[in-house]
DNA sequence: CTGTTAGCGCTTTCAT
DNA sequence: ATGAAAGCGCTAACAG
């Protein structure tokens, strides 16, 4: 591989003058610039991202972490094409980094693997969040999280979402709903979703069935959850599920041969994709988990600019009806 | 942040003691190597990465080349997840790029901002293979891939894997099948498929209604063609669905009130995770994606420390019945 | 407008 | 068992 010294012996000039005629930072005679660049294409040169990285102690790369073993699904890929491609955009490189534990975590600043972090899919009180914090390393927390002053974040409003969709079913004509959802806590997200509930309750007429278990639902607790509901009240006419517990939720309502939305309406709360991608069509209150992760991805590089950022931004929830709800039957 | 210097200066040895008593490459007395712990210890001292880089000429990254826009779904991050988690064992990060011209693609490897590639979702004559084959750069193609000699592959034998389908329904006593899947092509996996439903109807009596269309089926392909197909054949028993079509299927049945796999039996190639999603949860060969990349990961890993490989890899193709296929009706 | 030079932090050869 | 020194490839301050 060609070196920029080749280059400057070749052409017969300096290292500097192949420098700024490559990046144009100082003013370069037009003779000597056509040189250099004839010499650069003869020689098929190109910059070193290494020998770059080290002058400047800058990895050029952001670093994206990712929990031990989730349910990883579309809606992550989301995050990750976003980062990628806003990092990418500006000369940056994104890589994934799963299952760290705190200490690996601060290394991978410390010892300049990258610039900075995305944090995914945090909980209270974690303790990578601690670690960063008190290096003050740039970050900033991404997704479903706890909110702490001083951090960056960019989070979804949750209980604006559960809100919109309890209130689009009760303007639908339901007054016999379901309600599945993580079990109350203070901490994270869950606390919002709760509110959300309260909210709509304390505003709305209807007379909600609820079973609120575990913390993070999947398919699997919304099949159990639904089946459950289905003993507690058969009666109910739509079924609010939040988390990935609607495909449980849908899965259920077809084994007991229950039509969507004929019979049951159902509606959840995410990701345009996922919600194309269940049967039917689920209505849902999309997280835009693209934009949110460009923005994320924009602050962090902000902060590695050099700026003082400390912003918590909110996503808004917004409403698409898809195939899965529709007026109850006797209304 | 401290420096090997630093480190060096404080405890009163050279730089290569300090180097040598944290990586053990050559011996050092007892007393040394607990001063320089000390030091290393009080001066939270920790090796840039970027100076290692440089002067091993290596990024100890490997990088994860992505097509442009392409349905994005849970199987992608089983390739993601499982070339992270494998090139971090072996101490090197994993960078995705998203949308690289073949230029951008040969680029990464000649400024070493990788060490080497991994390229997904290739296609026929892909110019970016041509340009990393000329160059001689490392990398290996996973998933859905022409074959080439020279090239190192780790791929899925969809030709088995729609005839162990087909052979499937076939045993479950269906005759009256619907086949959807891409239009014939001598090129990549669509080969392979009309390759496998050539040899179950060679192998079994069963009578084929078949929509080959377009060359990548995704859900609103597999929708729009189960409408046609009920017309032409609306005593179909069972399904065979390509790529993801397999949703777009399952949405349009349920949609006609055809039960699955009551009155109409349903069976894809997908990932697990994909297959467990689906309502019902679909009867599938399952592409075993996840140890697919950590076997393409490995071998590129194997190149990068000097190797010489060249190998084809075929996963094999495994039958998983879930609830989507059952016995036909009137058998 | 151009050249000289120092040095980023590390690894490794050579010398003792 | 340890130290001195070179140098990976680049950028940028300084000098002219």
């Amino acid at each position: 591989m060609a070196t920029i010294k080749d280059v400057a012996a070749r052409a017969g000039v300096s290292q500097s003058t192949v420098h700024y005629a490559l990046n144009g930072k100082r003013s370069i005679s037009d003779s000597v610039r056509q040189r250099v660049i004839a010499v650069v294409a003869e020689l098929d040169y190109s910059a070193s991202a290494l020998g770059q990285r080290l002058r400047q102690s800058r990895s050029y790369s952001i670093g994206m972490i990712a929990p031990q073993l989730p349910t990883w699904d579309a809606s992550s890929m989301e995050m990750l094409m976003s980062t990628s491609a806003t990092a990418g955009a500006a000369h940056h490189s994104m890589a994934i980094f799963v299952g760290q534990s705190a200490d690996q975590t601060v290394q991978l600043l410390r010892n300049q693997t990258v610039d900075g972090l995305i944090l995914i899919e945090t909980t209270h009180n974690d303790p990578r969040i601690e670690a960063l914090r008190e290096g003050k390393y740039p970050f900033v927390l991404l997704g479903r999280t706890e909110n702490l002053t001083g951090l960056t974040s960019v989070d979804f409003d949750f209980e604006q979402a559960v809100f919109v969709a309890l209130e689009n079913l009760v303007k639908l004509g339901h007054r016999r709903i379901g309600l599945i959802a993580p079990e109350p806590s203070t901490l994270e997200n869950r606390y919002y979703v709760q509110r959300g509930i309260e909210r709509a309750q304390a505003t709305y007429d209807f007379v909600a069935t609820s079973v609120f278990e575990g913390q993070r639902l999947n398919v699997e607790d919304g099949y159990r959850i639904t089946e459950k509901l289905l003993t507690l009240e058969p009666n109910v006419t739509a079924i609010f599920a939040a988390g990935h517990s609607h495909v449980g939720v849908l899965r259920s309502l077809y084994s007991h041969n229950i039509r969507v939305p004929d019979d049951c309406s159902v509606i959840g709360i995410t990701t345009a994709q996922v919600a194309e991608w269940s049967i039917p069509k689920l209505t849902s209150v999309d997280i835009p988990l693209f934009d949110m992760s460009q923005i994320a991805t924009k602050l962090l590089l902000k902060k590695l600019a050099g700026e003082e950022i400390c912003e918590q931004i909110l996503a808004p929830a917004k409403l698409v009806t898809r195939e899965s709800t529709a007026a109850p039957k006797n209304t």
